[in-house]
DNA sequence: TGCAATTATTTACCCAGGTAAATAAAATGA
DNA sequence: TCATTTTATTTACCTGGGTAAATAATTGCA
């Protein structure tokens, strides 16, 4: 019998290797995990207001805050004010599209060799186990 | 067919949503979250080397130095000069030892009910997908 | 119209993870 | 013995999560 507490424990620890690995791999892109993150984002919606990627992300909005400003200072986004003067809108600069396809591409090598021991098929039970943890009974899960 | 992008932003997600809970419920102990990872850890093993804190947590020393600075001044944890003059040994205060107990009933019925929509076969199935993660073939597991 | 409430973003400040480099003590070995 | 290497810890600094409170612009409504 697995005690909760290790279940956390590995969840906790599991996670802090992926995203060391995948900030290893980022190193070469001058690039780190959220920042990846929001360009994906960027990548596969366009451009978006701050609101919308911090919601989307489920993320806090200062949290966003901070990340686009340090990618706007290395060139990787743009902010332009929208209509509503409040917000502002995140897109990605024309260095950072030409250097999408080959991010992505190693991002997705590292997923593919993170996932290798593990079945389409379980990979698809431990997504939705991974879904219902955090969710009480009768409740939407929060994700 | 479930991405595999989409399993790891899962994963990074549920984590912060469970560290944000088990958070919340400190509060009221003035503690936080890897704090009671500590807290825990010298409740199972007794007084530890600083070192052996962070090998077993699987985290950098300058990491834990930092919690045990915080929570020697919060009056949770004692350290003692070793007959190695290098290292530090790391004990519980009376005051933390009277309220473990409380903490440790707290943490648990969150994680019950954290879990409480995985039978415990499916917590056991989730614990063992969880840990083939990050596992290249041939490979140890890293936690 | 004009004031109050809401919304988008930012600022300031926590905790928690990481790396690189500095100290200080102990262990090693020529 | 004593210089070198190793080990334990710390310091300084980075990213990335959080909250609370401050702005600034827009919306709503009497």
């Amino acid at each position: 019998m697995i005690s909760k507490s290790d279940i956390f424990h590995n969840l906790h620890q599991q996670v802090r290797f992926i995203t060391k690995e995948v900030n290893e791999l980022l190193k070469q892109y001058h690039l780190y995990s959220s920042q990846w993150t929001i360009l994906y984002c960027l990548d596969q919606f366009g451009p978006m207001k701050q609101t919308d990627i911090w919601k989307y992300l489920n993320v806090e909005a200062p949290t966003t805050t901070r990340t686009l400003v340090r990618m706007e200072k290395s060139n990787w986004i743009t902010r332009i004010e929208g209509s509503d003067k409040r917000e502002r809108i995140v897109q990605l600069t024309p260095e950072a599209e030409e250097r999408l396809p080959f991010i992505k591409e190693s991002i997705q090598k590292l997923e593919e060799s993170l996932l290798s021991q593990l079945s389409t098929e379980e990979q698809t039970e431990f997504y939705y186990l991974l879904k219902r943890i955090g969710v009480k009974k009768g409740e939407r899960p929060h994700v």
